[in-house]
DNA sequence: GCGTCTAGAGTTGTATCCATAATATCTGAA
DNA sequence: TTCAGATATTATGGATACAACTCTAGACGC
């Protein structure tokens, strides 16, 4: 009984609300969707087969987490200009530190062994850059959960959801991975010392490499 | 001409979307809605007078933004114990220490000299609590727009956002608001000699202070 | 030929309707 | 008296209809 009403609960879930914005946030991501490019509501309705009622939803949730902005009264995808980076990974710096040195506290055994595993197995997957930066993504999250702090948990999903926008990912440029697996190395080595400022340390001049690469690669160095 | 359409464009915008968001929030500050109520849309569409659907995408903004949380099916006031609490200072301290910093190097005379205006004309009102804190929130904001961080401002807009869920302000204890006065000075010398780590020590002094002060509070201690 | 005004198309914002799911209440039986 | 089941009421989620506003294109006047 209680099976079957979960059944049904998570049917509706996913068929309903949660739906239109994960397919919209899919979209953008698979590129379907550029940065700046508009977002019709009954062109969006269409696509998914839905009224425009739930893709209004998914467009104002999607806007306060400022992946959409307003162009006067339509909504277009966000997109971050050189400024708007720079700014984005100052506050990225200071939470992700803020959540190694948390870590470094609060941190399991076991949690400190999944990361190293995690870098074990990233390893091998080396050369290929999309993998590998799906790889970073988990690595990092592994993090924010170990920080116990639920609210830093939030503000970085949204950070990391502003992210999103950037098309390439810095883990392409070569000999980047292998430099940013060391540097995680780092990291979790300062977190099973129970060393919270080296943790908050090691992963801020790991976002500093990161965010010096991605400049070189905008500035088309690479 | 571009006047004119200024001026309709705001006209639009308070009317519209900004509207139903902006009087909810407004309600559950003045304490009609207490953290735990039940939210029904069809009553605030009524109180309002408006009909539901901007209610609706007012209520999954504010979902969202975790001013609400879902029980089971309908969406309550979210309301924070104390260890939600305990991890928002966390975070805060973190953010505005950062926000201070920025503001040490970017923060123009002007904006320094309409600082120590605000410290000045606040000692006026230190008897009036509620003032008081109204005045206390302008003051931090105006911190948070000296750091020319987009995101920073946004992500401490969130944050604040959620401090608007405690109901009395930590201000309201006996000689904390001539202590606050004094902390918020020593905030803006530290930014007056461009001195960025020691704005950054000092404001997250002033929020362990206040965080002290809330836990007594909350504690019946005073 | 250029500028302005008007008309129309398209898009967003609001209201209402309908269906589904959850909850509460009432009734009957143990 | 209490528990269980059924029914009724109520709230939410989605669809659609309607209104208001904006932007553009075309025509007319200067």
């Amino acid at each position: 009984m209680i099976f079957i009403a979960r059944q049904k609960r998570k049917g509706t879930d996913v068929k309903s609300h949660k739906d239109a914005y994960q397919l919209i946030v899919d979209a953008i991501d698979a590129g379907v969707y550029a940065p700046g490019d508009r977002l019709v509501e009954s062109e969006l309705a269409d696509r998914f087969r839905v009224s425009r009622t739930p893709i209004r939803e998914a467009l104002q949730r999607l806007e306060t987490q400022s992946m959409l902005t307003r162009d006067g009264r339509s909504l277009i995808v966000a997109s971050l200009d050189h400024n708007q980076l720079a700014e984005l990974y100052e506050v990225r710096a200071e939470l992700e530190g803020l959540a190694a040195q948390l870590a470094a506290q609060h941190a399991t055994h076991e949690e400190i062994h999944v990361l190293y595993d995690m870098i074990a197995s990233d390893r091998k997957i080396i050369d290929d850059p999309n993998r590998l930066s799906r790889a970073n993504r988990r690595f990092h999250n592994q993090i924010h959960l170990a920080s116990r702090n639920r609210y830093l948990i939030r503000q970085l999903e949204m950070v990391h959801r502003s992210m999103a926008l950037l098309t390439s990912t810095s883990l392409a440029v070569d000999g980047r991975g292998e430099m940013a697996l060391n540097e995680h190395e780092d990291i979790v080595k300062a977190i099973e010392l129970r060393d919270g400022e080296a943790a908050n340390k090691a992963l801020k001049k790991h976002l500093s490499f990161a965010f010096e690469t991605r400049l070189k690669i905008d500035a088309g160095e690479v």
